[in-house]
DNA sequence: CCGTAGAATATGTCCGGACAAATAACTATG
DNA sequence: CATAGTTATTTGTCCGGACATATTCTACGG
């Protein structure tokens, strides 16, 4: 971050971010304590409080401290961690099936939650959900096999949702109107492996002893509260997940 | 991201930033463009450098303009991308083995690379390279069962590494050498589904026929080249990987 | 025609000052 | 003692100016 070429000196409000940088992480302030005030910073360093600014507004950037307006700048964290990211530019492509798929909903009703997903979806078990089923295939190739077969749960509809919902006519609209992409801020998703079973292996006609690709992923809004949950079952070789990780700054 | 508080307007460089922002998406500046110079905002906007450069820092921030010294600030996008970032703070938290588990190698030799993994390793089929296959497990739980069987390709090692590597007794920690935390700038990883197969459902102790989670990850360089590539292979319900996606924004 | 030196341009750094707004600490009041 | 109002503190916004440094353009000379 902070180059090192020689006979080339830093600017000052970098020297004294490293400085406070520095500090943070030899405890000289504790993580919850308060860093100098600007007018501190400006004796202390006899720079301006426009420089003391722009070195404090470095180590909020790295996510050091946090600032506020009134009350001053407190620590929030000893390290900058080391970050990866994922970048995900939209919904599909969080999904990974792209425009070429698309969800064909077979089944839709208000079902009682299964006992092993009734704390996931924030429910007692046994109470009646919007439960939705489907399969989901490449467009204009209906005699492809499947990708995958979906399980969805809308644990917190609204009426009008549920209304929309639970008409097979209207589901597919109606799944995307629920999950509004404004209004979503975070999506939780485990991946495990399982032999398919009976049951999904006759509606994606493959071997119930051969092995699938599970995803369950939840849809949290602005609030954090579970706005869907749906679980899709890949029968191997149908689909693989694929991310890339790129370290912290910017990426292509 | 502006407030619409009644009766409060917005800093003014926060309005200069909505109109540099909304002419960027009019395409009034298409990519590729140059915005107006900071002296430009500071006689059309009637604002002073101080503001003109807040405002550009927003737009900066966005991810919309790139700006060089003595050039000036180039658009380089239309729309800020709705991004979604998943957030690993280190390798371990990436791998999700934690600090409980280790990996112990039971083999290490220069071994022909199979047909289909030639691409991705950058190499011709059948050409030799460090191969190492080892077991993850808890620690100090000799006992238990493996948590997966993992093979490792290490296509451009030094000679150095090489030999490391190959000595069961440091290939441990040759291998956390070759994967420099701080050189690695890419992480590819894809996870598919398959049915163990005999040999791995040795070594696991498992049903051959079981379902398993395999996980292949392409460990790159900052110059994008590819430093090691790892097959780990997780028998079901021995292994769950989880992400949580946070919309672009502060993160917690 | 090409390359170089210098001029013009644009952003980066840094100083000074002033007032606004949010917070926290304090004080007076019931 | 609890509460409401006041004051002091601290960061946010905004202005002015000056010089530094990187880039680009231009004119000159070979």
């Amino acid at each position: 971050m902070a180059k090192a070429k020689v006979g080339k000196r830093a600017p000052r409000y970098l020297q004294v971010c490293n400085d406070l940088v520095a500090m943070i992480r030899n405890g000289d302030v504790a993580v919850g304590d308060m860093l100098p005030t600007e007018l501190e910073l400006c004796d202390r360093f006899e720079i301006s409080r426009h420089t003391a600014r722009e070195a404090l507004r470095r180590v909020e950037d790295m996510g050091l401290v946090e600032r506020k307006r009134g009350s001053g700048t407190r620590v929030t964290a000893r390290e900058a961690p080391v970050v990866y990211n994922q970048y995900v530019a939209n919904m599909d492509e969080l999904m990974q099936y792209g425009q070429a798929t698309r969800l064909a909903i077979c089944s839709a009703a208000r079902d009682p939650v299964p006992a092993h997903l009734a704390s996931a979806l924030g429910c007692k078990p046994g109470q009646s959900v919007p439960h939705l089923v489907g399969l989901r295939s490449y467009r204009d190739q209906d005699s492809a096999l499947p990708i995958c077969v979906t399980e969805i749960w809308v644990p917190n509809a609204s009426r009008a949702q549920e209304k929309d919902l639970l008409d097979l006519d209207q589901s597919e609209r109606a799944l995307y109107r629920v999950l509004d992409f404004s209004r979503l801020s975070r999506v939780r998703q485990t991946l495990s492996a399982d032999n398919l079973g009976r049951a999904a292996a006759d509606l994606l006609a493959a071997d119930p002893d051969s092995a699938a690709l599970v995803i369950n992923r939840r849809y949290h809004d602005l609030d954090d509260r579970l706005i869907l949950m749906a679980i899709s079952t890949h029968p191997k070789e149908r689909f693989r997940y694929s991310t890339e990780l790129s370290a912290h700054g910017k990426s292509g």
